[in-house]
DNA sequence: GTCTGATCTTAATCTAGTTTAAGCCTATTT
DNA sequence: AAATAGGCTTAAACTAGATTAAGATCAGAC
């Protein structure tokens, strides 16, 4: 299996030469996960960047009680990693769970540093890629400080029309913050 | 005035050589904010990276109903931009404002991306730094969507204890998303 | 085919947090 | 010294959202 899908996304920051390609090549790992296959848990160190070809993921944590806090989902040309667990190699407190059949792309500690020395634009690509997420979490902030239970919902259907309609609507609420049964009230007075 | 305190903090990441330092300096510019002044405000493009060497800073948005939320402060040692707006030059929807009357190293677009060019190395910091502040928000969504406000508060006392006394409670109680009257019965909660 | 478990909904009750309104304190302006 | 304004607190009435519990629906496993 190619790595290609990975180098297409590269490549919508910048154009990679062969020889970096070739580079990349032996330092990605092709894997399948099967759903509901956990790739992380909570009190390991995050071993990998992985890169979603197919299917999607969720990262949650869960509280004192058992309860479950997603807080992001990850599909098709996506990254999903505990960024401080994988860089200071601690136990991470999060989980990432496939929620479909999936496929992806990892990449070890150790090889993206190797890939960074050696393919000097991947720190500018990452530079961007981690640049573009911090603005998406920022807005998510914001609406979290500012907006109802209503209002998040309806922008993350605005925002993810298609993951909307992937996701079951547990893992929606537990995404916005709120109740199942709470979500289904909303879902009932929108319709109305 | 110097840039000496952006140089030192370059360092904290990878040691840079005496001709980049050069480099900075020649695109770096040196500024005094007052009290209250913005340096950014909704409906205009962002137009610097703020390096804050002195003082503090809160980034807000304001709603419809005109009611002020804080999604940031930064302090020293700390920077301070509409990352969004910033990179696409479209406006942005956010202010900046001086809570305290401060000194500031600013960089404008062109100039960033010069230096990105010329000091490669900025390329990694930059993406160390962002990737820092990702993890950081990361944590507080992760709070947002998974406990009460005086969890919340105790946490920002703890994350944050010397900006806690800095700042009037209803810049804090903005941050959290509750309003000050809430933080002030949580307040009263926690001293009995 | 049916059993099991996960998903969705509705409704009653409860609670965390808002709204409104008032009063107090301190700092700054006049 | 008085006047104004921003920040902090208290309390009563209200509302967004949680909790509990029950029933309906659907999907995959056997």
């Amino acid at each position: 299996m190619s790595i290609q899908p990975l180098i297409a996304h590269f490549e919508r920051y910048i154009p990679l030469k062969e020889t970096e390609e070739q580079l990349l090549e032996g330092r990605v790992t092709h894997r399948q996960i099967k759903r509901k296959q956990a790739i992380l848990q909570e009190g390991f160190p995050c071993r990998h960047y992985t890169f979603v070809v197919e299917g999607c993921f969720r990262m949650y944590a869960v509280d004192k009680k058992g309860t479950e806090h997603n807080l992001q989902f990850s599909a098709e040309q996506d990254w999903i990693a505990d960024i401080g667990s994988f860089h200071a190699g601690r136990p991470s407190a999060l989980f990432i769970e496939a929620i479909e059949p999936a496929v992806v792309l990892q990449i070890e500690k150790q090889d993206l540093y190797f890939l960074y020395t050696n393919i000097p634009k991947l720190d500018r690509i990452f530079k961007v890629i981690v640049e573009n997420k911090y603005v998406e979490l920022q807005n998510r902030v914001l609406q979290s400080i500012s907006s109802t239970a209503q209002e998040r919902y309806l922008t993350f259907l605005d925002q993810y029309p298609k993951l909307a309609l992937r996701l079951p609507n547990t893992q929606i609420a537990s995404y916005l913050g709120i109740t199942p049964e709470f979500l289904s009230k909303i879902r009932k007075d929108i319709a109305s």
